[in-house]
RNA sequence: GCCCGAGUGGCGGAAUGGCAGACGCGACGGAUUCAAAAUCCGUUGUCCGAAAGGGCGUGUGGGUUCGAGUCCCACCUCGGGCACCA
């Protein structure tokens, strides 16, 4: 048998005519597919606009769900792609038929290098090919029956979307930090403060005396979105500025092997960093999955501790430190090759060392340097600096351990409480002094004897000890225990005295928001003559991106470091440059010719969602509050579900919760954060094969024979992972359609496991879920005739009771997307009915109605075929879920396990409220329970009345 | 290296500290059929046993508890994230 072989054809010749088939099922599901979309079955109301519809809002609650977006690739869908869209699509049928305003629908990602890239393989300029994307994903999308509202689907690369997209940038353009009061504010609101005079300015003139080139660059440097030079990675092979992710470890390009240049370059940033702790603290109130929050917290990293400054023969050197405790072991400092402080404190006698490590460590990659398995490398300078705590001299060494963008670039070596500075200060015979002995137990572990001389010591110290050696004559750490109660003595006493101050740093850099590339959102930038960034004027958004034949980067010469990129938007001159009015007459400008990149336009996607044809307002305000809401008990406010791939943990939803702030601050939305639950769906994986020579063979006619797998006779080996074509195991949502269905195929893909976890897909496998829809068919409908077998006769009351035991079960697991348990009690209360039918040869109505109402969120279509067939003229659709009836919910007698010693030995049918004594003379009447006291002294008698008895014997 | 997550039949997977293996696949047996497919009924953790019944079983070793897949400690394996972040 072939693990995803397809199962023999169906015969439909001996088949009865009305068996629920494929083929039958391909019937059923276009017919209900095109009524839903003439009926606008799964159009969503708004309280205002054009969508409004008040009366069929009225008196629900809202609930908006959304899926990570896709980027509309041309490869098509395979059955991974649609889990979370199925998921999402249950769910939110489940809440709608629980009385919710249910908004949901699906948009695209369109911009972006992936589309740009198939663009310049293979010439079709990617305009066409994402729009023949669109529509291929769209269609096979429709056939999987997902009530998206498709009035509401948006690309980022429609004009009135990426309108929006640049109005929003010109929101954080347009804004600025207040550090005092932790919130963005607009500029004009900095501009009055400086007026004023309420704020001083950087240098303290007066801002009537700053000339207006100078205004605007103060005001630049306040902005949330500015221009700084910023290192990239500058492929000119390619002619293009490459992401880290695009740079082999041997530093040249992933595309074509082109050398790869470290370079500043003046680019868009975007002041993230202000929002760390927001971003941070925010987490706590998210009903996201914990390990993504501990990925965002490691992600921004914020990590608290002193700036210490040593001085210098050339001036103070500023160092940043966790462990101020620690201080009074610093036996030297560590600059970074980058640190601009390197070349004025290089001795003439250690130039030329310092020199040509600095120069090699510029040439390293980032991996290279980043590798900690390799021994450190590092120059001494020929200067030594002085310990504000102690007036000790210190060395001054370089070395490329130390990282220029974190921190301040230069660190105290503590070798004794650090690992790293421990492994140099061996490598380079520099001295290790303890300031905290450690507990014998330490010692114990590495088997040396308790001693604070270091020399013995296998390695730093980095727990809590008692301190020792840390005095001088104004501070005393001597006696402390704990690393927290000395960091606070040492810097207020480094605060009182100047020597520097507690502070926070973080992992989080600003955001590099340009790409020299031609397909993504133009900046609404424009620059005047002195090179000042304008702002383009909100009346004439959006800035439209030109249609550009050739939209290729320019290569230059691969080996060429110091060229410059010319992005596409460069070369047509007649675009870049341009006339405009800003308020002071027609004037000259030149655009800014980068674009933004791809997680622009998924930073707001989902409120465009809420009104999409708006061309006043992004959103409409009351119609974004309606959806997004404020915050209130248990809910941040935002999205409601958000499902998506783990691999959006920290990019996507990081930049997207920043820009979010943003918004709200300036009182453009009403919640403070975008999702407020998170769920990260798993993924569909396959098997793949290889034979001899490593070459992947057809998966599916692969031979699997007593644990051995053979193709065409030859042996090959198996592997798991992703679906992929040059793997060849893709299996297409297509191929399900054809063979058993949508709705077959929807309940397979939600009955295989937990949503959030990934696994393996066997097509052998989905016959399972086929087999259930045909007895639930066959319980409802005659195979040979199609007549209903649905009686009005009241269904006997233990079959009653089997449905609100199923009721109950199937609401609390719809409601916690654990759907692969809901199937499961769907299946066992069908079986339960097959036999009452195979019995009387009729279905009672009490009992099918309800189910049918069950099945409907997961094969809608079915449901909503068998519906009509009941004699209804409406959809299922916004039927109400059925309620549990808790009379039917109480079982007469229970049958309880007899434990001895833990151990069951029989069995009692007692009342579920029936009291101990009761309880423990029927188990002593049992006859294996009385066979197994005999002659034995019970010592102990647990009840937990309606579940188990347990008698403890010896 | 550090930080998460997960280990349950032949396979995918179920189990508020209370009958381990729900449900599905596969396999085996039977009904139906000229025959097969499809369909229906039954069996299916493992070992001993003809059976009744019993022993053993949730990665490994300890612990808490009347009772542990579930809680605690240590370890092993796999998957993921970060990676010289001072």
């Amino acid at each position: 048998m072939t693990e995803s072989a397809t199962p023999p054809a169906q015969s439909p010749a001996n088949m009865p005519p009305y068996r629920y088939s494929a083929r039958l099922a391909a019937e059923i599901e276009s017919r209900w597919q095109d009524l839903w979309e003439q009926r606008g079955t799964f159009h969503t109301p708004n309280p205002a606009g054009p969508l409004a519809d008040t009366a069929r809002l009225a008196g629900k609650p809202k609930a908006f769900i959304v899926d990570m977006f896709p980027y509309p690739s041309g490869a098509g869908l395979h059955v991974g792609h649609p889990l979370g869209y199925i998921g999402t699509d249950v769910y939110a049928r489940f809440k709608r038929m629980k009385g919710f305003n249910v908004l949901h629908t699906l948009g695209y990602d369109s911009f972006g290098l992936p589309a740009e890239q198939h663009a310049i393989t293979t010439g079709i300029h990617p305009r066409i090919n994402t729009e023949s994307n669109i529509a291929n994903m769209r269609r096979q999308l429709r056939r999987l029956g997902l009530g998206h509202d498709q009035r509401r689907s948006v690309s980022t690369t429609d004009e009135d979307f990426y309108k929006w997209t640049q109005w929003i940038f010109l929101q954080v353009h347009g804004a600025w930090y207040d550090t005092e009061q932790k919130r963005a504010r607009r500029i004009e609101e900095l501009v009055t403060e400086f007026d004023k005079g309420t704020r001083p300015t950087p240098d303290g003139r007066p801002w009537s005396q700053l000339t207006t080139n100078e205004r605007h660059q103060v005001i630049d440097s306040y902005r949330l979105a500015y221009l700084t030079d910023a290192p990239v990675n500058w492929c000119p092979g390619l002619g293009t500025i490459l992401a880290n992710e695009e740079v082999t470890a041997e530093g040249r390009s992933d595309i074509g092997n082109y050398p790869v240049f470290k370079r500043n370059m003046r680019q868009w940033m975007m002041r993230i960093t202000s929002y760390a702790d927001r971003l941070l603290d925010d987490l706590d109130r998210l009903d996201w999955p914990e390990p993504i929050k501990l990925m965002q917290r490691n992600w921004i990293g914020r990590s608290v501790g002193a700036r210490v400054a040593f001085s210098s023969s050339a001036g103070n050197i500023d160092v940043f430190t966790t462990r101020p405790d620690t201080l009074f072991g610093a036996t030297f400092l560590v600059l970074s090759p980058e640190h601009p402080m390197v070349a004025s404190l290089t001795s003439p006698e250690q130039r030329d060392a310092v020199e040509r490590y600095c120069a090699q460590a510029a040439a390293k990659q980032d991996s290279e340097r980043q590798d900690d398995s390799k021994e450190k490398t590092g120059v001494f300078v020929g200067a030594t600096a002085t310990n504000p705590v102690n007036g000790t001299q210190v060395p001054i060494y370089v070395a490329d351990y130390v990282l220029m963008g974190y921190g301040t670039g230069a660190i105290m070596a503590v070798p004794s409480g650090d690992q790293r500075d421990f492994e140099f200060a061996r490598t380079y015979n520099l001295p290790i002094v303890a300031t905290a002995m450690p507990p014998d137990s330490w010692f114990e572990q590495h088997d040396i004897a308790p001693s604070a001389n270091c020399s013995t010591w296998p390695c730093a110290f980095t727990g809590d000890g008692v301190y020792i050696d840390s005095a001088n004559s104004s501070v005393s750490l001597n006696g402390l225990t704990s690393i927290e109660e000395a960091s606070t003595t040492i810097v207020e006493w480094l605060e009182k005295n100047s020597h520097g101050q507690g502070t926070t740093t973080y992992r989080l850099r600003d955001w590099l928001f340009s790409r020299q590339r031609y397909w993504g959102e133009p900046f609404p930038i424009v620059y005047d003559e002195d090179g000042n960034a304008h702002a383009v004027p909100e009346s004439q958004l959006p800035v439209l991106l030109p249609e550009l034949a050739d939209f290729k980067p320019t290569a230059l010469d691969p080996n060429d470091a110091d060229s410059d990129p010319i992005p596409p938007l460069a070369r047509i001159t007649d675009w870049t440059q341009v006339t405009m009015d800003l308020g002071d007459g027609p004037r000259s400008y030149r655009r800014e010719v980068n674009v933004m990149p791809q997680w622009a336009g998924s930073c707001w996607y989902e409120m465009r969602y809420l009104d999409p044809t708006n061309d006043t307002h992004f959103v409409n305000p009351e119609v974004e509050k309606y959806w997004m809401g404020p915050a209130h008990e248990g809910h941040t406010g935002g999205v409601d579900l958000y499902v998506g791939g783990v691999e959006h943990a920290v990019l996507h939803l990081l930049y997207s919760r920043f820009w979010h702030k943003v918004l709200y601050d300036l009182g453009h939305v009403s919640s403070e954060e975008p999702f407020h639950r998170l769920f990260n769906q798993g993924y569909i994986q396959a098997y793949a094969y290889r034979d001899a020579r490593g070459q992947a063979v057809p998966a599916a006619e692969v031979v699997e024979n007593n644990g051995a797998y053979s193709w065409n006779g030859e042996s090959v080996s198996r592997e798991y992972g992703k679906m992929g074509k040059s793997l060849k195991n893709i299996v297409t949502p297509d191929e399900m359609y054809e063979e058993f269905g949508a709705d077959t195929f929807r309940l397979y893909e939600m009955s295989m496991g937990p949503l959030d976890a990934s696994r393996p897909w066997n097509t052998r496998d989905v016959v399972g879920m086929q087999r259930f829809l045909q007895r639930l068919w066959r319980n409802m409908v005659d195979e040979d005739t199609g007549d209903l077998i649905v009686t009005n006769d009241p269904a006997p009351e233990e079959l009653l009771r089997h449905l609100h035991r199923t009721i109950a079960g199937v609401e609390a697991d719809m409601d916690g997307l654990r759907f692969n348990t809901v199937i499961a009690k769907l299946i066992e209360f069908n079986n339960a009915l097959t036999q009452h039918v195979t019995q009387t040869h009729s279905s009672p109505r009490d009992v099918v109605v309800p189910l049918v109402q069950m099945l409907s969120p997961l094969c809608p279509h079915l449901a909503e075929e068998l519906w009509a067939r009941l004699g209804h003229s409406d959809t299922v659709t916004y039927e109400p879920f059925p309620v549990a009836d808790p009379e039917l919910l109480k079982e007469d007698t229970v049958e309880i396990p007899v434990q001895i010693n833990g151990k069951v030995r029989g069995r009692i049918v007692a009342s579920p409220d029936a009291d101990q004594d009761t309880l423990v003379a029927l188990a002593q009447a049992v006859d294996s329970v009385a066979a197994a006291l005999a002659g034995k002294q019970i010592v102990k008698t647990i009840v937990v009345p309606g579940r188990m008895v347990n008698l403890v014997i010896k």
